[in-house]
DNA sequence: CTGACTGCAAAAGGTTTGCAAAAAG
DNA sequence: CTTTTTGCAAACCTTTTGCAGTCAG
């Protein structure tokens, strides 16, 4: 669960806040969260925090490599802990669900990308956009 | 070049209208366009079109298929032609630049997704997102 | 003519910023 | 004590919406 976080803030030259830990708490715990989402969970606990505090700790502690972000559809992005196993989202365009798969399914594509054109794949920050199983079941129906 | 993209919004039951064939125009001759870059192009022949009108567009052209759009990074979408070849865009987190690779390099994931999960990829949709090589380059130089 | 489409202005959603007060080291 | 960090309010940017007038069919 909790790791050395706050050493890894302090040995980037940052402070360790009551604010910093609950939003790394909220990551962990939340597993996909966008900023609002963190905010309500952190709010539980400490009420007087603030949106803007969320944007500029997530900004922080993505920078430091304890938390990512992955882009998901049209709106506001997603928050992962590092801890978590690498997965990919798939978006379903129709029902909007996201499905994760884990990182080692992309791994051939990964392979010919760094081959091919010497791209390396952040692949938990990969969003696959399509039909999903479900969806397509019923659009087959109709 | 033009297709009957006239038809293809009258099938649909949706008029034909001036801004319609500007807004579709604009997609073609850009290749890789956000609303706001459409609205520029559009307004050199038609002062006077409105940015709400560009979204609505879009709307339409994307439902009746004459035009895609793809996420890439933070901001704004991007619009294509569906003449196009289909393709991937590979977008580096660091530069920020954007390299497409043909579709059918990803024929194999898309394949498995199939398999694996029932997932019917949008490919054209997809965005990976990485390191290009030249910031790879670069990095290690440091 | 009649309903679809457009322009305009205002609202909404998400993110960023300036500043003074509060807290960390 | 010094510097970072926070809360608040306002600004910002992109996208959406309501409405009345306009235009395509």
């Amino acid at each position: 669960m909790s790791r050395d976080w706050d050493e890894v803030l302090r040995e980037h030259g940052f402070r360790i806040t009551p604010q910093r830990q609950l939003v790394l708490e909220a990551v962990n715990s939340l597993g996909h969260a966008t900023p609002e989402t963190l905010l309500a969970e952190v709010q539980k606990t400490a009420g007087a925090v603030n949106l803007s505090t969320i944007y500029r700790t997530l900004e922080v502690l993505e920078q430091v490599g304890l938390v990512t972000h992955a882009h998901i559809g049209h709106g506001a992005p997603t928050y992962h802990s590092v801890d978590e196993d690498p997965h990919i989202h798939l978006v379903c365009d129709t029902c909007s669900k996201v499905n994760s798969i884990p990182a080692e399914s992309a791994d051939v594509f990964v392979q010919l990308l760094r081959d091919q054109v010497g791209f390396e794949t952040d692949v938990a920050h990969v969003s696959v956009h399509g039909q999903c199983a479900e969806c397509l079941e019923r659009m087959k129906l109709l």
